[in-house]
DNA sequence: ACTTGACTTGGAGTTTACTCTAAGGTGTAT
DNA sequence: ATACACCTTAGAGTAAACTCCAAGTCAAGT
């Protein structure tokens, strides 16, 4: 699969990937005789992981480390369970926030509906 | 209250708060004789909210806007509900990415979970 | 009156995560 | 073999959201 199709399957742009694969968001992704990229199953796996996390807000920083330790093999197991879990611990307290937002949107929604109705806007 | 007090009941920087009155995020806060910021519940509702939704991702643009809006006065209600489902709509999304990112990693927890026992890694 | 610490402004600098540019190589269809 | 689109790299540039800095002002305590 070429980085073009790749981009178009999970609407990135190839630069994005260029990127990821050159600090190490991903690991190196397997190249034709030509050094092209051509990526196998396993290297979109890495890609799908790293577009999943991104869009939860995980910084590049914490995929950087976890794939550190992926390459470091099986003596990392524990650390890379941990660094997953803070990720979790995270991202959990993210959307409590967003949960938050949600209801204070919901009650200024609501009120605006019913100024547009009585042309006052009230609040409590 | 100072802006030392609003940041610390927010956790917020001093710079923060000035930042998001110069560039619109909230209203224009209340001044002593000598110029320096007094708070006032007001003013203190208009950071609450910003914290909130900045915090649920919303973009300082949009803030902006409604705060615009806001001063635009009784003609608004509309157009600053409509920002706000515009916003709702958007937290919304998010949060499903979220919660994508969440199963993900509980999977991926687990099986590492289980690769401590074992001392075999397997997928799926 | 003077020190001290917190406040003010305008503007420059930083961080994160891309995104673009220039100069050149690859590969496929005519 | 010659376009042509697409690929490569290194390195510079950008956008969003702060965050810091310098130079000066304000206010509370002694």
């Amino acid at each position: 699969m070429t980085i073009k199709e790749v981009c178009e399957k999970y609407n990135l742009k190839p630069d994005t990937l260029r990127y990821y694969e050159r600090v190490g968001v991903i690991p190196e992704v397997t190249r034709t005789g030509g050094g092209i990229r051509d990526y196998q199953e396993e290297d979109i796996k890495w890609v799908e992981i790293a577009v999943c996390m991104r869009d939860a807000g995980v910084p590049i920083e914490m995929l950087i480390e976890y794939v550190k330790l992926f390459k470091q093999g099986d003596e990392t197991f524990e650390a890379r369970a941990n660094l997953l879990k803070e990720a979790r611990a995270r991202i959990v307290e993210a959307r409590k926030k967003y949960d938050t937002a949600l209801e204070r949107l919901d009650y200024k929604i609501s009120r605006y509906e019913l100024a547009m109705k009585t042309g006052v806007l009230t609040w409590e």
